[in-house]
DNA sequence: AATATTGTTTATCATATGCTAAATTAAATT
DNA sequence: AATTTAATTTAGCATATGATAAACAATATT
């Protein structure tokens, strides 16, 4: 029995040495996603190495200089994130504008409130990277311009060929969309106590908004 | 010239050093608030020394270790930064609750929105601290809750001894307080364009929430 | 002016940390 | 089975980094 138990244990023990170029790279990055999400890119290669169960040179081997790693692991949560079927959704106007909405950040909350997303985007912004510029710029052009549209048509207000979106209209949208996501950063940054029903906040949060603009319409504020 | 331009140098050089334990411990925190807000707590001891013109050793003098410094920088940053007199501003009856709330985050962006409280508090945040959290809380309590009040008395809903304040009220002032704060964020973390008129900013989403919930509430919704 | 006090620097230690070169060995190829 | 290929490890370099002890020097005290 404890032969057996032993050579299994060996077996278990060693039998994932000697991946695959790919299959090590890959699972290298994943493991560095989680790690530095955890404790910031002034993460030890060491410890990487150690969680893998591999040698820290190792790593050199698939990623010359660290910097080549956290580059990879940008690449891996960002890349791709944003949906366009997203945009096509918010602008599917056979449909009530609180459930479009509804259903956009029931999507979106899903692909990046996430433990890693939330996390390492903070770290990124934090460090100056380009890469939280680059994504607000997407965010803006893709969603929430879009979304300043259609609340434009919900209102009844003027189109965007007439009058462009303003500053104003933007930062309200704005101020919905960094609420939301603030509840990710509550949740996954500080740890603190929030809400178990995200949609339920999602929707009443939409139906305020939307009321609230709308009454200021009826009220003569385009 | 030369002689006097040596001379004077020297001076302007070496005239700074030798200040009293107290002028000298203050001189150093300063310089760490914004040394640690720029890079973070991986910032190295050296580099502080040599923005503050001393000797590295010299900072183990008046903090032991570099966790003390971190932490009288919390201190010095947030420590009595919540000011009493917002709670009473937000209960003020006599005056509209649209204007509270203006009033209110004018003097709240001024003390928080701040580039160095806003990355320190990010910073601390992904550290793990503890700060955060206990940060929250006396938000909770004495701002968001008495908010949650106001509101209910505005839209004339049952008050807080009837029915407590629920889950979901709280989180709608969360998206409301943390799209606000996400603003500071996009400026001082993403370096992001943001519009310059903030109070503008408040105002119209002051209006719109408020508009949206007595509108709700007209609707049978408590 | 001599002495005591204390703010500051010099020199240094121990460990951490990114990274490299060469040796080793598991797996593929012949 | 012998040989080649390539994944992995061992050993180690160079610099970074928090921290300490002792020497030094500007200021205060006598």
């Amino acid at each position: 029995m404890t032969k057996a138990m032993n050579s299994k244990r060996k077996k278990a023990t060693k039998v994932r040495r000697r991946l695959s170029a790919n299959d090590r790279e890959q699972q290298i990055v994943e493991e560095a996603i989680h790690f530095f999400a955890e404790g910031g890119f002034g993460g030890q290669t060491r410890e990487l190495a150690q969680r893998l169960n591999i040698t820290q040179p190792l790593l050199y081997r698939y990623f010359p200089t660290k910097q080549d790693l956290i580059e990879r692991v940008f690449n891996e949560v960002y890349i791709n994130r944003i949906n366009p079927s997203w945009a096509t959704l918010l602008r599917d106007r056979t449909r009530s504008l609180h459930d479009r909405l509804g259903d956009f950040y029931r999507h979106y909350s899903e692909a990046t409130y996430r433990y890693e997303w939330i996390r390492l985007y903070m770290f990124s912004g934090l460090r100056g990277e380009i890469l939280n510029r680059r994504y607000i710029r997407i965010v803006e052009d893709t969603l929430l311009m879009p979304i300043c549209e259609e609340i434009r048509d919900y209102c009844g207000w003027p189109s965007v060929d007439e009058k462009p979106i303003t500053e104003l209209e933007l930062e309200q949208v704005w101020v919905m969309h960094g609420g939301l996501f603030y509840y990710a950063v509550r949740k996954h940054i500080y740890h603190s106590e929030v809400s178990d029903d995200f949609p339920a906040v999602v929707s009443q949060v939409v139906t305020t908004v939307l009321e609230g603009l709308q009454s200021r319409m009826s009220k003569g504020k385009p």
